[in-house]
DNA sequence: CTGTATATTCTGTCTGTACTGAACTAAACG
DNA sequence: CGTTTAGTTCAGTACAGACAGAATATACAG
């Protein structure tokens, strides 16, 4: 990864700009794209070089990346520096992404409604619509956080084969 | 909604917490949440001041929930001014915003995927590593779009039956 | 028409986050 | 130990997006 191709560059560039639409920091997303692609693991210092970017700003984006658990540091004998290298399954990476964001955005919001729903005194005025409409609210997430809970359950692969297998059932009756 | 709840100022403001994380304006967020709590619609004059925010912000951010087609306009009888609504099907709402950012962000890196796959010349430094992660990832991605494209074939109500069907077997079974 | 109410667009300001470069800490080498 | 190298933390700067308020446009009433 000394010197990016025209492709790589092109893939690393979208990514981080794919990311920036997801909340996720684009020197982060750069960052990874970068690891994903490279077959070997990249001491910060090429990090920093092949992208442009300070030193430091490698090293913070590193530790989140490392907090995601997508990205590790490993050793190279005769070398002191840190390399880090990328997961490489696509899907174990999503997952744990998915699942720390459920963690951050899903999980809080549905103890929100549920403190809503428990607090809401009957009382005050339009209660009851309220209440219908925190409901529905609520049983959304439930039903997400009851999906993905599924989802976890199945062993790496399985959704893989379960989507294949939908996408043949779709064929043939269509 | 002249005057807001506990409860109704609770949920709205978290609304426009987890609105930031997603990516989305805060004060959209907000007042979509103002909107799907409302019995009845309301004009934009009051949304501002029930929100404390400029009558600017509240005209921009109606029509970004419009485009979506969350929220839309209706008119009340003997008032010339618009009045806003939000839908009320949680369902169809996430399904619609879901659609959009499949647009938006999905998309666009299937065929970033696709074009870099195609433009891969095998001449290259490390194009056989390169093509491996590459087509990893775009395996991924046509696996979500498909998922997705069988969900939406789906009639509306249809996911929430499946969702509570599949949590009664686990129940059985575990 | 003119005046008033409503809605939109535009411009400058503000705020929050990302980022750099420097200072600092820790570890490895000789 | 001192020196070098790697890694982290911190303080200030830069930038992007959100927002307020003014200016402008549109529509309606009288």
């Amino acid at each position: 990864m000394a010197e990016l191709t025209g492709l790589q560059t092109q893939y690393i560039l979208h990514w981080g700009e794919m990311g920036t639409r997801w909340g996720i920091n684009r020197t982060v997303a750069q960052i990874h794209a970068l690891l994903y692609l490279s077959p070997r693991a990249l001491p910060a210092e090429e990090i920093a070089e092949t992208l442009s970017v300070a030193r430091s700003n490698v090293s913070t984006s590193i530790r989140e990346l490392e907090t995601w658990g997508i990205v590790r540091a490993v050793h190279v004998l005769g070398d002191r520096r840190e390399h880090y290298e990328s997961m490489k399954d696509v899907w174990e990476m999503f997952r744990l992404v998915i699942e720390q964001r459920k963690r951050r955005e899903i999980d809080p919001t549905r103890e929100v409604l549920r403190r809503c729903l428990a607090e809401l005194d009957a009382k005050e005025p339009g209660a009851d619509y309220t209440r219908e409409r925190l409901e529905a609210m609520a049983g959304f997430f439930e039903a997400v956080t009851e999906l993905y809970d599924q989802m976890k359950r199945l062993p790496t692969g399985t959704v893989r084969k379960l989507l294949r297998m939908g996408t043949k059932v779709r064929k043939k009756a269509g």
